[in-house]
DNA sequence: AAAGTACTTTACCGATAGGTAAAAAACTAT
DNA sequence: ATAGTTTTTTACCTATCGGTAAAGTACTTT
């Protein structure tokens, strides 16, 4: 039935979420997804729509590969103090990487422009309540004995992932990327 | 000597630096600051020089006004660990007033392409530096029983301020905003 | 008042942005 | 093989980008 498609789907997608993930919304043209996908743009156009459709494809190859992987550490079944430990030094391995310095493309778009599009609202919204319930959930899961209720000690955990994440966006130096992770399982460890 | 200047230099850097607080570098065109100072695009050249230069300009200003506003709390001279709580409560009424979603100019810069710039860069170290050595005064000028080396609890404190400003600029809701902040005090008071 | 000087306005520049029409190419079904 | 269908290529569209030349305006100095 006509000319085959001479790209996998998934995989220009994935090209395409790593472009935006590195230059944000705004910053990417269409000349620069043409370079990435191997594709010219009207083929982009064809077979993923405008410009924010294929970015909110992105959004959702981000959400579904990246967010999850970076979530593993506090979704397996091990001790759930060593957990959260294990969360952050997974963080901090992963923000070293190679595409560390990206930071987290919900979070760089909820700073864009593109922030007023409905599904970055809803991704941010989602990835929040996400690390709050399995956060809670490892929290609890122990017995400790915290010097303040759950909630704020949860709060207190997002803080130094947030911060984790902003930091490698900003590139800063892997001295204080490593203190910053020290930190958070300083802090777990004081339970 | 010639035709005297209809503006204000200090009020129009103000006005383009509040611009690109509010949509960052690429985002903020020469017809927004056009428009945002009242002046066009030409007398801005003669008056400031190019996009980049006007930007650089703005980001001075930023510090010197707003960043020392911020930091103002950390250097009164009252209780050390008063001007701590202090500081993350008065952060908190900053990121609620008129400007708190803008988040904060270094740090929006620092995510952007913009923050190849070598000022951007400069300043994003300078702040960081600031804020650690008032925090750290702080807490060693206090007499407390910390559950860990003085530098963790500083790296805790880092990340809460910047979570906190990272919340806001993402338009998290004021609930969320309040949390993080009582998370942060309740940490302080933890000590 | 006239000359000189600095600022402002108007109009415009080439480059690039996102997006698309029309023609060429590659497949399937008959 | 040929007709029908889908993708890809090429070329182009308008709008806007950052930046500037030239003309007009408003002041100071003499």
């Amino acid at each position: 039935m006509g000319r085959p498609k001479s790209y996998d789907h998934e995989q220009v997608l994935k090209k395409a979420m790593l472009q935006f993930w590195q230059s944000g919304f705004a910053e990417t043209s269409l000349s620069d997804l043409e370079s990435a996908t191997s594709l010219n743009r009207y083929s982009l156009y064809k077979g993923f729509g405008d410009k924010e459709a294929l970015f909110e494809q992105a959004l959702e190859y981000y959400q579904k590969h990246v967010i999850t992987r970076m979530l593993a550490p506090l979704t397996q079944e091990n001790s759930s103090i060593n957990a959260l430990k294990e969360f952050f030094i997974q963080l901090n391995v992963l923000l070293k990487g190679k595409y560390g310095a990206y930071g987290c493309l919900i979070q760089n778009s909820q700073k864009e422009g593109i922030s007023q599009n409905k599904l970055v609202q809803q991704l941010g919204i989602d990835l929040w309540r996400q690390q709050y319930q399995l956060l809670s959930a490892c929290i609890n899961g122990s017995s400790l004995n915290l010097p303040y209720p759950v909630d704020i000690a949860v709060q207190l955990l997002l803080a130094q992932s947030q911060s984790q994440i902003s930091l490698a966006r900003a590139n800063a130096p892997e001295k204080v990327l490593n203190a910053q992770k020290d930190a958070a399982v300083a802090l777990i460890s004081s339970w």
